[in-house]
DNA sequence: ATAAGCGATGTAAACCTTTACATAACCACC
DNA sequence: GGTGGTTATGTAAAGGTTTACATCGCTTAT
């Protein structure tokens, strides 16, 4: 226990204590090999009695970047937010990079002031997952001064940017394919919002799940929008008519589970009545009753590959924009089961 | 459209073109009424035309902060922390501090490369939901060179750090009366993990209710750890034997909707057999059939207080270490119900 | 007319690193 | 014994701010 130091060590501590000046110090720390054995043990012994740690801020300024990631998400509390974060950090941690996170909540005032954030050089990169590119890129500043960037699962139109998120129409495809496998015609898509995206790309696998299946194939869009809320109201709506579909492909987990709760509120029986999957595999779908048959989103994977392709990127931006679609699984629980026999 | 810049503009491009100097500069944007109105207005074009952004890094390394807060989960995939941290980021936003997130996982490793990070100065304050103090604060350097601190949710024992969280016990009670209210007597809990400090808080509600209202209280606790899996296998065992609870007070939701599960696993109803109460109100418990009847925490709003409380303390941390318990409302749902008729 | 006071601005130090370049010591070779 | 080549170390600049202190004009009171 050496007299309690005031504030924190600095190099130049370091460098007295070691009786060397403060660029062997800097070597010995980042170019060992550059510095003789036996002043190498000096300095580590002088930085173990001052505890010292090199401060990051001065590092940084030093360096020009920040050893910092931003994260951009619409929000938070969305359902496959948590799995994609944990990727993300996992990765960045290993590669000695921080992670900062913002939410927009789609608002432009918040996204502004987290383009200005960025614009300071208060991060090297950024993750995107709002589905847009930053608002005041364009309108402020000439040139675009935007640090390296991936979108993660929500595909950006008209940008070029890299991309990285599940394959949304094979998935589909394979969800739908396993419904007709169960002898299903009469499939109804249960649709995201209105103009999204991912429901788009979702809607795409549906039609052409039934276009291979059938020579005559009868597609059946409801529209929802994203929640369960909303996959609930699409099933009323729907239960109006008197034709209906046998199954349902619900958008994701959230209007599956309330598609599946307003039938049973009916006094239906799901899956004997109907067959409903989802999209996603939130960490709920297999809680529901009955549990839910899903397609999987490798969300921790979609994280650390996004990372990883952003990190590899910050040195030089040498990096062609690229895109990988992940694969995902089908996730076969108990909501699913072959259509009633007649009604 | 000026000539597109090669690099971002500095101050000191900023003092040139105004043809003042960069003391000038920087006082126009931090104490404007100390420049007169005519070079006020002149810096300001030059700002606008260069496109300037001060230096994040310089102004943190010369003001000795980082304008960062880190927060230290757990694990980003708790049914809690999504609402906790859209709180904290709302006010960290707001007060124009950034939010960096680390999970620990439990792992050791993890925790002290963080501890790492901390120490380098990359952040003025921490956010600890981890619900122990940081690893290596003690075991390296001889004074505790941590920053301003504040637990959130998981109190943290023998340690003086300020802690905003739900009032595990009061809302344990309310729950607990509440099943009393609706006739019940044997009333049982199904704990968290072994240890947990929170679960330990709402049995002590638990019981407390129950002591009040009755002369001679069943206290009846049945261990889980948490999760719908702990929940279920709670339920398991208990049916094994053959007087029974009425009620269940779960420890959290994950551990109600796992005991639901297994109660309706068996034939049996919820709530005309059993009621079962839980605790949180993650986004789910509205979703699960019977919806659930719980304790809801105010997550956003613990956020903020934290968030508050710890940037209040920043400058020189002046304000003493408090604890802020914020209530819990009963959310009645659909799970509870009077007790059966007798068996 | 001069001193004192005040408001606006400039100069330079400090924050803590990394690293290009200079220097010094040493060895080997002719 | 000088020349050239290593190898280990030191010196100082640069990175972009903020701010204490100095300076410079003016106004106002003596």
């Amino acid at each position: 226990m050496d007299k309690i130091p005031a504030k924190q060590a600095t190099i130049d501590d370091v460098a007295k204590l070691a009786g060397v000046s403060i660029a062997t110090v800097s070597r010995a720390l980042h170019l060992p090999e550059k510095v003789s054995e036996s002043t190498r043990k000096k300095v580590t012994a002088a930085i173990a009695r001052t505890g010292y740690r090199a401060n990051a801020m001065a590092q940084n300024l030093r360096m020009q970047r920040s050893k910092m990631v931003m994260v951009l998400a619409r929000s938070i509390s969305d359902s496959n937010f948590p799995g994609i974060l944990t990727g993300l950090e996992r990765i960045a941690n290993a590669r000695g990079y921080g992670l900062l996170i913002g939410s927009t909540e789609g608002n432009v005032e918040l996204e502004e002031n987290y383009t200005r954030f960025m614009a300071s050089g208060m991060a090297d990169g950024l993750i995107l997952l709002t589905g847009s590119m930053p608002t005041s890129s364009w309108r402020h500043g000439p040139a675009k001064r935007l640090p390296p960037m991936v979108s993660v699962s929500h595909p950006i139109d008209h940008a070029d940017v890299s991309y990285v998120g599940v394959d949304n129409f094979s998935a589909s495809k394979l969800a739908v394919e396993y419904l007709i496998s169960l002898g299903h015609r009469r499939i109804a898509y249960i649709s995201g919002p209105q103009g999204d995206t991912i429901s788009e790309l979702r809607h795409q696998g549906y039609c052409a799940a039934l276009a291979n299946a059938f020579d005559e194939s009868l597609v059946w869009k409801v529209s929802g929008n994203g929640t369960s809320e909303g996959g609930r109201a699409a099933i009323e709506r729907l239960f109006i008519k008197d034709t209906l579909p046998t199954a349902f492909f619900c958008y994701n987990d959230n209007t599956a589970i309330g598609a599946i709760s307003a039938i049973q509120s009916r006094g239906l029986t799901v899956p004997k009545d109907f067959s409903v999957i989802g999209f996603d595999d939130i960490p709920f779908a297999s809680n529901v009753t009955p549990s839910l048959t899903t397609i999987r989103q490798p969300r921790s994977q979609i994280g650390e590959m996004a990372m990883n392709h952003l990190l590899d990127n910050l040195p030089d931006r040498s990096i062609p924009i690229e895109s990988a679609l992940l694969h995902g699984d089908l996730i076969v629980r108990s909501s699913c089961a072959g259509p009633r026999t007649q009604f």
